[in-house]
RNA sequence: CGCGGGGUGGAGCAGUCUGGAAGCUCGUCGGGCUCAUAACCCGAAGGCCGCAGGUUCAAAUCCUGCCCCCGCAACCA
């Protein structure tokens, strides 16, 4: 409870972005998400503390950093940036935009280590492994291709290096407990189990929580050549920027918020949600957060979301397309509770016409035009009411109720719907009613102005219910209504609607019916360079040129024409396939990445093309002792290069 | 046997924990209506709930085995 005001807090957090690049659709969704909650706990009277941010150290944040040839700093500034917009542009209400890079942060994260450090939870150890020296990496036995680095194919040896460790078996009998004696800790309950078998049931082990390999991060301050390790670094964010001090002087702001009511996050982090921080703040002595909601991922239709593929979806792109309240529909909406979900042109555009459009838009527009043609735009209660009346005014009155329970479980997709299902309702007591019939009659016109304005006041109730999930539109519906937004707690009831106000003579249309072709043809305005790769004259592909080679160097290369006379799946692995290859009067045996192009069956008879003096290597445990060459287009696709007539096996390429 | 998630009418999903008549939205088809954005309202068709066993009076749901898909990891010689 507030210190100041009767209100009952409530301190919200999003994971922090991670800032290597910029958010996709599926990032985009966390921060939608958590705004609808906020904006719906702060619509209930709550005091709502909503923060957000990035997070901006580590390895792959310094070397993407040295690639662009800038520092670490100015990338990350750039791309911290680049998710500020995209998350102001969805509308996102957050109180607070925490960065890790932030000098506050900074500091007390180092001071939270030294604290941890004293108090005996982190202690000086080594990492012992298997390093390879160019790579500067520890592996492990089993991550080893063959005996050697997976990166460089180069000799590794066993080595020491030193890093703290945070001893996790201090805590982890008070974490067990609590996690089950508070059942809405961790939520959905499914990654419960996953967490209690897979990590803390088989015994924790201590997490290494510093660096050396690298320096971009916050040093140790007793130890500078460490960087502490990225997720007590980014977890930390929670706290300090809310003014936790490790020194014990921590703001009245964090006094006022901690714990968390509700750490919001994806699937894939919720192990060091549920684990790792709650033992951090355990050995804080801090209270722990309420509640972590792991949320699933949004995927793309036709495939995974890959820079790669170029088929990526992005929030600002889309919101071109479809607008903002749109998109924050559809991924509120099409969201599962606890699977992944899906999204593509095509299912934003049907979603976007069936709901926005026909349902709601396409009310909000009858309705207006019908109190415009019959009333010149006034509405008025004359109170001749008739038996559907109830049965539409329950429903209203009653949808805040169900949208409100869902809401506490956090099912916001579901609350949605509760909405849509009471637009619906609103459209079938227009047939009921029969408006345009009423208005032949005179005498009928008092029933015909309380029908409408039932409808207008069901749609200011519904509008408001919209506010958390649709913002924009919620206000443009009030607006065009000329109503007030009801307030929450008098949304069970029905009659706000001040009878004689008159509503707007022009009605805007809230949302047009879309045409696939016209969302493809703006989609390819969006993206002109790949409009050519859809012409039949194919644009081609330019490479990275590489340094220019001696006729030594080709001549290196041995060339063979190869005859592939048996093939088989290679069993450990997807994409992998064996072929033995006849080349000349021998048989080598080579494995190549092209299952998901050719069947075994297809490559047998086939004369390719192959790389003879290759060292052999070991792939998924299988020795292939050359190489079959084949054209790779943009999108990792493969083709086997062949002779162009037909060739005897053992024939020089050259 | 690397880890994890999934397979429910054309599409996207719920239901599985706590067995008990297979549900929602979209699409399709037929009808109604005309205030409205080819909209809205009513109705219908369409499912061996991945496959095969098992437990049970009863299985989408519990147990066993198998197949397929998707992430991650590894590897694309």
């Amino acid at each position: 409870m507030c210190t100041k005001c009767s209100k009952s807090k409530f301190y919200m957090t999003t994971a922090i972005a991670y800032t290597s690049g910029k958010p996709h659709i599926g990032n985009t969704y966390e921060i939608v998400l958590a705004d609808s909650i906020a904006r719906f706990k702060r619509q209930q009277g709550y005091d709502v503390y909503f923060q957000t941010g990035t997070d901006e150290h580590g390895q792959k944040i310094q070397i993407k950093a040295e690639e662009a040839g800038i520092t670490p700093k100015e990338y990350v500034d750039k791309v911290a940036g680049t998710v500020k917009d995209i998350w102001d542009l969805m509308n996102s209400s957050y109180d607070s935009f925490v960065r890790t890079t932030d000098k506050d942060h900074e500091e007390q994260v180092a001071k939270i280590f030294k604290k941890l450090y004293d108090k005996g939870d982190i202690y000086k150890g080594a990492y012992e492994g298997l390093y390879c020296t160019p790579c500067e990496s520890f592996w492990t036995e089993s991550q080893l291709a063959d005996g050697k680095c997976p990166d460089c194919g180069g000799e590794v040896q066993p080595a020491k290096e030193e890093a703290y460790f945070f001893k996790m078996s201090n805590y982890a009998d008070r974490l067990i407990e609590h996690i089950n004696t508070h059942p809405e800790f961790i939520q959905p309950v499914s990654r419960k189990n996953e967490m209690m078998n897979n990590f803390l049931l088989p015994g924790l082990q201590d997490l290494c929580v510093s660096r050396t390999s690298f320096s971009w991060g916050i040093p140790v301050d007793f130890d500078p050549k460490h960087v502490i390790y990225v997720w007590l670094d980014a977890l930390s964010n929670y706290i300090t920027k809310i003014g936790y001090s490790a020194e014990g002087d921590s703001s009245e702001l964090f006094l006022k918020n901690w714990p968390a009511e509700l750490h919001l996050i994806g699937k894939d982090i919720i192990r060091f949600h549920t684990i790792y921080w709650p033992i951090f703040l355990m050995a804080l002595e801090l209270p722990l957060p309420k509640q972590i909601f792991g949320h699933p991922w949004l995927l793309q239709g036709d495939g995974k979301m890959s820079k790669s593929k170029g088929n990526v979806l992005y929030a600002d792109d889309m919101t071109k397309v479809f607008g903002v309240d749109a998109i924050r529909y559809y991924l509120l909406h099409e969201m599962p509770f606890d699977n992944d979900g899906v999204i593509s042109w095509e299912l934003v555009t049907e979603r976007r016409n069936s709901d926005l459009a026909n349902t709601l838009g396409n009310l909000v527009n009858r309705t207006i035009s019908m109190s415009n043609k019959y009333f010149d735009g006034v509405v008025t209660n004359e109170n001749v009411t008739e038996d559907v009346d109830e049965d539409l005014k329950r429903v209203v009155t009653g949808t805040v109720k169900t949208v409100t329970a869902k809401m506490d479980e956090l099912r916001v997709a579901d609350a949605l719907t509760e909405i849509f299902n009471m637009f619906k309702r609103c459209n079938k007591y227009i047939d009921e009613t029969t408006p345009w019939i009423l208005a032949k009659e005179e005498a009928s016109k008092p029933r015909l102005a309380t029908v409408l304005y039932n409808l207008v006041e069901s749609i200011a109730i519904g509008a408001s219910l919209l506010k958390s999930f649709m913002p924009e539109t919620s206000e443009k519906i009030l607006s065009q209504l000329n109503a007030f937004e009801v307030p929450f707690d008098e949304l069970d009831s029905f009659g706000h609607y001040g009878s004689g106000t008159k509503v707007t003579s022009q009605p805007e249309i809230l949302f047009e019916r879309m045409k696939l072709e016209d969302v493809f043809a703006k989609v390819e305005e969006l993206y002109p360079d790949q409009e050519e790769e859809k012409e039949p004259e194919e644009a081609g592909i330019d490479l990275e040129p590489k340094a220019e080679i001696e006729y030594d160097d080709f001549m290196k290369m041995q060339f063979q024409v190869g005859k592939i006379i048996a093939c088989e799946a290679v069993a450990k692995s997807k994409k992998l396939l064996c072929s033995q290859v006849q080349i000349g009067s021998q048989v080598k045996q080579i494995v190549s990445g092209i299952r998901k192009y050719y069947t075994p069956e297809e490559m047998v008879g086939k004369k390719v093309m192959v790389l003879v003096n290759l060292k052999p290597a070991k792939l998924a445990g299988v020795l292939s002792e050359g190489m079959l060459l084949c054209a790779e287009n943009e999108n990792g696709e493969l083709a086997l290069v062949a002779p162009e007539k037909d060739m005897p096996s053992g024939a020089e390429i050259c």
